[in-house]
RNA sequence: CGGGUCGUGGCGCAGCUUGGUCAGCGCGCUCGCUUUGGGAGCGAGAUGUCGCGGGUUCGAAUCCCGCCGACCCGACCA
């Protein structure tokens, strides 16, 4: 491959966009990779078409390792089996819909889970069939509420989603350690810094379900680490360990009044104001905060839920939502129509609807706590002697510090990361509703069941930027850079002839070349534009031509060596090993 | 979907409060000459439905209403 500067569809901008906020949004649209063409659609141009195609290359060359079979299904896809999943109406606004000239529906495909299990009803019958392993590379659409980040978040973006077909629970559990060890080495082979952490498989229903997150500042998931050991999870998924149960040792509950304290901050200041129980150290982790939320069961009735946490954290509705999903969780507003709930002063003490507590709330502590009247507050509302919730729920905020629940021994730290991958295994969700059933071995029917494994493209290029540039532009790694060397013309006379020359021969030994041969550009540009561009080697062709000698650059280290212009292709095979 | 900021040549911006030589600046682009190792110099040029639609007015980039779009925060997010 040779590129020249001089004819290629490039356009750098000296200036930032100025719509573009993230690192990664704003270097590839300066570069010339990208270009924003639509809400949440973006063109690629030359270069970045290279970079995506180098990175679904991998990712195609590691899939078919791992035994997989590319097929590719429409995008636009008809209403019917998304109505037998039930994902139509699911899906909900993020669903991208179209009708067709006679108004019948159709959909262009989130996800194609229907589409792949459909065409394994189709074309297998028999245990013979199994294991399959079947991905494709496709643009999926979704009508997201809000675009970010360009190719970090798009209505449109490229996917790789790959769906597992196994027999028995112990082949999807091989398929699916064999697509994580998959993951790993792409990823990898990317140059991208990942967490594996646990998530919740949510509204997809299965069991196991690993993210890998890219890390990066701009990255839109929060995940925790362990200063200690290596446990990572999504703030979902995270357990909090409950301490051990305690033998009551308080005094009787007694009821105190407590005016204007329908906040903990207020409360807690009171209590000690007034030495409620003697004490005067009182802590919003002393008082039980009892937060009232509703709860939107799919085709139920909402249910009105108590929730019970130490007063000095906060509800995490996302937390709340992951345990109780598929339902949705809001915060409970309608005070008005239950007086059996006084708003700032509900104790978990005889509540009439189902009370949920936090696994801090263990049989035997003692809290402060609403007395279920306006303007009073008990003390000593002992857990398993007052009151005893429904269960425990994991309902608040994950905070830096908290124990590790994997070693108990660390504390948690929270990073971001940007989603670029997500393993999981979906059970029999979907072969179940299409009634996928193949002759066994012994000749009775038997079900498979899938696991589902997604890549975003688009996204993880973005997210190599973002994790491969430095104040002068992007430095892409090796692996994925649009081209393995980048010449540069620096100045006059027989430089451009030079540089091409030694292109053509680079090229010939099978190097991807990007040739700066553009005339009346002077150096400076050139070398700013090579920098920007972060092709991970350049080689310059300039003042020292003439006595035979080429300057070859790293982008990275921005290392500069002096070799003899003969050597230059020796040089670059051996680095490309 | 809520809150905020913003839409003016390809890019970055000024002008808007106070309607009337305000359609302007820098970069980029074209042509000529010079220059050529760190975003060159001089000269001459081209490029705008001022996001879209409606309204007020003798007159609207400027005021009013509606819509669309972008970005940020939040909600949402296989």
């Amino acid at each position: 491959m040779l590129l020249r500067m001089s004819t290629l569809l490039l356009k750098t901008l000296r200036e930032e966009p100025a719509d573009a906020e993230v690192p990664s949004h704003r270097l590839l649209v300066r570069a010339g990779f990208i270009r924003r063409a639509a809400p949440g659609g973006y063109t690629l141009l030359p270069l970045g078409k290279l970079v995506l195609d180098r990175v679904t290359a991998i990712v195609q060359e590691e899939m078919v390792a791992a035994g997989g079979q590319e097929v590719s299904f429409p995008a636009l896809l008809p209403r019917e089996p998304y109505d037998v999943t039930g994902r139509w109406t699911e899906y909900g606004d993020l669903l991208f819909t179209v009708k067709d000239r006679r108004g019948v529906d159709h959909l262009l495909a989130p996800t194609h889970e229907e589409m792949f299990t459909l065409l394994v009803q189709d074309m297998t019958g028999s245990y013979r069939d199994f294991p399959l392993l079947l991905f494709q590379i496709q643009t999926k659409f979704r009508d997201e509420a809000r675009t970010r980040g360009g190719l970090l978040r798009g209505r449109e973006f490229l996917m790789k989603d790959a769906y597992s077909y196994d027999l028995s629970e112990a082949g999807l559990i091989e398929t699916y350690a064999r697509m994580r060890a998959t993951y790993q080495r792409i990823f990898t082979r990317l140059g991208l810094e990942h967490a594996i952490v646990s998530a919740v498989s949510g509204a997809m229903g299965g069991s196991a379900s690993e993210e890998f997150l890219a890390t990066a500042e701009v990255g839109e998931d929060t995940f925790v680490g362990c200063t200690v050991c290596d446990y990572a999870a999504n703030t979902e998924a995270v357990t909090t360990p409950a301490p051990p149960a305690r033998a009551v040792t308080a005094p009787a509950l007694a009821v105190h009044d407590t005016p204007g304290t329908p906040s903990i901050a207020s409360l807690v200041a009171l209590a000690n104001e007034r030495a409620l129980g003697g004490r005067t150290d009182w802590a919003a982790s002393d008082t039980l905060k009892n937060v009232v939320v509703t709860v939107h069961h799919p085709g139920r009735e909402p249910e009105v839920l108590a929730i019970g946490l130490p007063g000095d954290r906060e509800v995490d509705l996302k937390r709340v939502e992951a345990v109780l999903s598929p339902a949705t969780v809001t915060m409970f507003d309608d005070f008005d129509s239950r007086p059996d709930l006084v708003k700032g002063y509900i104790g978990p003490q005889n509540l009439k609807i189902r009370y949920l507590a936090d696994p801090r709330v263990v049989p035997g502590t003692a809290w402060l706590t609403g007395a279920n009247e306006s303007g009073r507050h008990a003390t000593d509302v002992v857990a398993g002697r007052d009151f005893t919730p429904d269960g425990t729920i994991e309902a608040a905020e994950v905070r830096p510090g908290d124990p590790c629940p994997a070693c108990g021994d660390g504390a948690l730290t929270m990073r971001r990361g940007i989603e670029i991958g997500h393993i999981f295994q979906l059970g029999r969700r979907y072969t179940d509703v299409f009634k996928v059933d193949v002759l066994g071995t012994d000749g009775k029917a038997v079900r498979p069941t899938m696991g589902c494994y997604g890549i975003g493209l688009s996204r993880a290029v973005a997210a190599i930027a973002e994790q491969h540039h430095d104040e002068r532009g992007l430095v892409w790694p090796a692996t994925v850079a649009p081209a393995d060397v980048h010449i540069v013309a620096a100045g006059k006379d027989g430089q451009i002839e030079a540089a091409l020359t030694l292109g053509a021969a680079l090229s010939r030994a099978g190097i991807r070349v990007l040739v700066d041969d553009r005339p009346n550009v002077s150096a400076g540009v050139k070398f700013t534009d090579a920098e920007l561009l972060g092709i991970p080697r350049s080689v310059v062709v300039g003042r020292r031509l003439d006595e035979g000698y080429a300057e070859l650059r790293d982008r990275r280290t921005l290392e500069r060596t002096e070799v003899p212009l003969a050597d230059v292709a020796g040089v670059i095979t051996r680095e490309l090993g």
